[in-house]
DNA sequence: CGTGCCCCCTGTCAGC
DNA sequence: TGCTGACAGGGGGCAC
């Protein structure tokens, strides 16, 4: 489900209660759901500290810190000339494990990052728990995938560089000018769909999104990306922004597995112009919403309001 | 390198 | 009621 709006309510919902655990202990229960080894994931967690709680395109972030000092049993006198720190600041961090580390998790399309055993919690248990973070207040951080399609991965702030360059832009940093898009668009043949699906092109788009958007642009979804003209590409800019925007001020869509991470569904559902109103009359104008499968995705369009351009 | 297709997996729903 | 097929928010791998 997640898109960038659900992820971003994700994030925004969770952050206050995870900024500053400590994770005591991590359970995979699937372990396809990592590239890696589950004792080399679970070892590269063991005992951090969550920094921060944070978002990219649809991905979630975790910032992790390193350990923090164990006080000493006893303390111990301070020698003369002990420079304060460097073996202690450094924790338990030895040769090859890095002071931070970023949990990236992907959602895919059912995934869900739920905390569990919080005081006076009524919400039904995960349903297919994939991973626990157990943490050291007795908390417990789940990983929860019905089709697991998701999937989790810990690297090191050199690898997650990498890994964030591969993403393009964030459609609502103030750095994503129309500009960006125009001249993006009129490197491609590809349908404008799938090129909005792209997360190397733009990061946080999936399918109900780059239909909205498709809707607010008047675009029809199969034209090529290069035949979309400045002003209309102005336009597309405009309607990725607002859509993504007003998703988020609707904590998301729930179709069916999305939820808030207080259990709740997000409203945007109803906001929705063309995205799963096949048959339907357009909110514009009436007239039938027609569905279009290609790429191996439905797209949904009104023939009146996102005619075809030029041919 | 860009693009299109298949597949991963489980659940739900429409149609027979 | 029960079976079958289509379809679902994502994305990685592969052939062309």
């Amino acid at each position: 489900v997640p898109e960038l709006p659900e992820a971003e309510t994700i994030v925004r919902g969770l952050r206050p209660f995870l900024l500053g655990a400590r994770i005591a202990r991590v359970e995979v229960l699937r372990s396809d759901l990592l590239d890696a080894r589950p004792e080399d994931f679970v070892s590269l967690l063991m005992g951090r500290v969550i920094q921060e709680v944070d978002r990219r395109g649809k991905n979630l972030i975790l910032t992790l810190g390193t350990v923090e000092p164990t006080p000493p049993a006893k303390p111990a006198s301070p020698r003369p000339g002990f420079k304060a720190g460097s073996a202690a600041v450094e924790g338990r961090s030895g040769p090859g494990i890095p002071d931070r580390t970023h949990l990236v998790v992907n959602l895919g399309m059912s995934g869900r990052l739920l905390l569990a055993q919080v005081e006076g919690d009524t919400r039904p248990p995960p349903s297919h728990p994939g991973i626990r973070f157990l943490l050291t207040d007795a908390r417990v951080l789940v990983y929860d995938d019905v089709r697991r399609f998701g999937r989790l991965r810990v690297l090191d702030p050199a690898q997650y560089r990498e890994w964030s360059r591969t993403l393009g832009p964030e459609p609502l940093s103030p750095g994503f000018t129309a500009r960006d898009l125009c001249e993006a668009l009129a490197a491609s043949t590809t349908p404008v769909r799938s090129w909005l699906l792209d997360q190397r092109r733009i990061a946080g788009v999936g399918n109900i999104y780059a239909n909205e958007a498709l809707f607010r642009a008047g675009l029809d979804p199969r034209i090529p990306a290069r035949r979309i003209p400045p002003e209309a590409g102005r336009r597309l800019h405009r309607a990725l922004r607002s859509v993504l925007r007003e998703a988020i001020g609707n904590q998301g869509t729930t179709l069916r597995d999305y939820r808030t991470p207080d259990g709740g569904e997000g409203s945007h559902l109803q906001a929705l112009r063309v995205y799963g109103r096949e048959a339907l009359p357009c909110r514009s104008c009436g007239a039938r919403v027609e569905r279009i499968v290609f790429g191996g995705r439905s797209a949904f369009r009104c023939p009146t309001c996102q005619p075809w351009i030029g041919s």
